[in-house]
DNA sequence: TAGTATTACGATAGACGTAACAATA
DNA sequence: TATTGTTACGTCTATCGTAATACTA
């Protein structure tokens, strides 16, 4: 038993038939009816009369299908939940910027953040050079957004990888420098 | 997605370990690799984290976990019905036999019938050998019970299948000769 | 005859175990 | 070093489509 089949099984009994179930799931009749018979014989009943004008339940069946499409159901529900959990970047991210650099950046960096990443909030730190570079180095600070070009040494973390992705290239676009710990 | 995958992923995140589960599941260590693998690639995000030691639930896991629990034991209740339904003979049989068998078939007919097929309805009726062949020629009866000797005549119809598995041989230990059709 | 389901067959893809490798406590 | 997870490779099974067959209105 597998999902394709229920899948297929659950079309076929709304259907009536295999090959417009076929149709529908764009694959090959006879594949369809390999399917129902795998399962048929796995469960050791028939779940369709065949009437050779299409298929009717059986008793069986009609006792399996609703059964079935809970099955179903819940996968989809399990689909829909990986959708808009998977790949989401979630957690608290501290930054440090400049005073002067606040007023234009922090601006953009929201509107970018609740649509792409929305489920991270931000601590934003105002500070000068040598402020943040204290507090990046101490570990209150994940990142932080200086004007001065610079290597940018990498201390590979969680909160680096969030907004990473998101900021460097609006930071490249602007000149900015971006040094993460 | 497929229900093996769920299955060992579920394990997976209850041992914490993807080599006890192996075990558990009597398979390779390599294919529980592969089978969280491909879940992840399929959903583009990590279900564990990776700590040399065994592993532990991401975020995105801890989402995806109970929607997962439910579709396996939406399944389990799909396979108990299955078993509990497959196979299972249903419907209403039509019997005629002699008054002078019915004293002593009817009791181990019903007891019989109990116990092998709880599901089937039974309408007998009592009557002599021309008005019983009568009955079941014109279709109000699906068989009759006679004790002559003699050919059974094999009309197929789903209500002989119903009862001839299940009296044939008591019916034979008798020797009755069961006539159907 | 037209529409339907089943069966046969060959090709492709996928699952699986073994074993070597990498990484961590 | 022992235990764990990952990767590579060969084998074997299963899936799938095409096409031929059988059945029914």
């Amino acid at each position: 038993m597998n999902l394709k089949q229920l899948e297929t099984f659950m079309l076929v009994a709304n259907l009536g038939s295999l090959s417009r179930a076929a149709k529908t799931l764009d694959i090959a009749q006879s594949l369809v009816s390999r399917q129902l018979a795998q399962l048929e014989a796995e469960w050791g009943d028939r779940l369709f009369e065949r009437t050779g004008r299409g298929v009717v339940l059986t008793d069986f069946g009609r006792r399996v299908q609703p059964e079935a499409g809970l099955l179903l159901g819940q996968a989809d529900r399990l689909q829909t939940v990986v959708k808009e959990t998977a790949g989401v970047l979630a957690g608290t991210v501290h930054v440090g910027v400049l005073p002067s650099m606040a007023r234009h950046l922090l601006p953009l960096l929201f509107m970018d953040l609740s649509v792409r990443a929305p489920a991270v909030r931000l601590h934003v730190t105002e500070g000068f050079s040598g402020s943040l570079d204290e507090q990046l180095g101490s570990g209150r600070l994940d990142m932080i957004v200086v004007n001065r070009y610079g290597a940018s040494t990498e201390r590979g973390e969680d909160a680096l990888a969030l907004l990473w992705q998101i900021w460097l290239k609006a930071a490249c676009e602007q000149h900015l420098t971006v040094r993460a710990s």
